[in-house]
DNA sequence: TTGTATGCAAACATTTTGCAGCGTG
DNA sequence: CACGCTGCAAAATGTTTGCATACAA
């Protein structure tokens, strides 16, 4: 009875984090899939979304709820960090935000709960979309890490 | 050509928005189906969807992603709060934090993105998964608004 | 071998849409 | 009478499962 942490890393499994590595965009499932099968096109979508729980599972990668309607987001920078979203266009962005570090501690001594992991949402308009008078069409598919904002102080 | 905001609140409408008043426990929209036909049995499933959608349109109701793998839940309390969810039994708690407010400008001065709302989430144990060694079957499942934290200072 | 991983297709769950009828202003 | 709203059913999405086969230790 082995413990579930004996999980292999597949040539499946490694095509999927690096796809994910490679990407900046916090791509969805159905994303990370169509960039999968460019290099591996015999995979199949249950393999995707099987390895993506097991990379999630194991640390490797990080399942975002960016709170747009979109579906579960990844993302293979597993240190705690932000995110703030582009109503707009839908744009999701890294932010490292120095935040209170005894928040956790406070809001467990709120309500009891022993705090695991947190996160700040933050939503509004990026850059580009300000400037477009017609909030409509993202600025492209997956720019590379452009506008990433991780200044640390 | 009138715009968008001459919706009318039609006795489903309201329905759902008073059931979604009524719980304190985020429920997703299948949950407010369920508990809007125990008074409007011939409310259908479509109907509730339109509804929350028109709520949150007009302000009336907030669309939560807690980030647990639940479908977007709702919310009848407006104001900007922020929630723990439990990772054992999925409870979701609101929680006001005195969070910096001067996080959106800084947030605003690191990205360039015009920031229009945020919010925290935390993820943990709740106090009854902490206590009992099985974390498993929910507390219960509509309990009145138990536990709800919201010291101001 | 023995058990895990994969690919495919079917199954599912959830949310959205099309549409005819209804109610209200 | 025009228009929005509703309910129903079908359709569209997105994700999970069942299963036979292929690998790897």
């Amino acid at each position: 009875m082995s413990d579930r942490t004996d999980r292999r890393l597949t040539p499946q499994r490694r095509a999927v984090l690096e796809v994910l590595r490679a990407s900046s965009d916090h791509p969805t499932a159905a994303d990370i899939y169509d960039r999968v099968r460019t290099v591996t096109p015999s995979i199949g979508a249950a393999t995707v979304y099987r390895s993506l729980g097991v990379l999630v599972e194991s640390g490797l990668a990080l399942e975002l709820n960016l709170g747009d309607g979109v579906a579960a987001r990844y993302d293979a920078n597993t240190r705690r960090h932000d995110h703030v979203v582009c109503d707009a266009c839908g744009r999701a962005v890294d932010v490292d935000l120095p935040v209170p570090d005894d928040l956790p501690a406070t809001l467990s001594a709120r309500t009891g709960f022993a705090i695991t992991s947190y996160s700040l949402q933050f939503r509004g308009l990026c850059p580009t979309c300000q400037a477009s008078t017609s909030h409509l069409s993202p600025p492209d598919g997956e720019p590379s890490a452009q506008g990433v904002a991780n200044a640390e102080a």
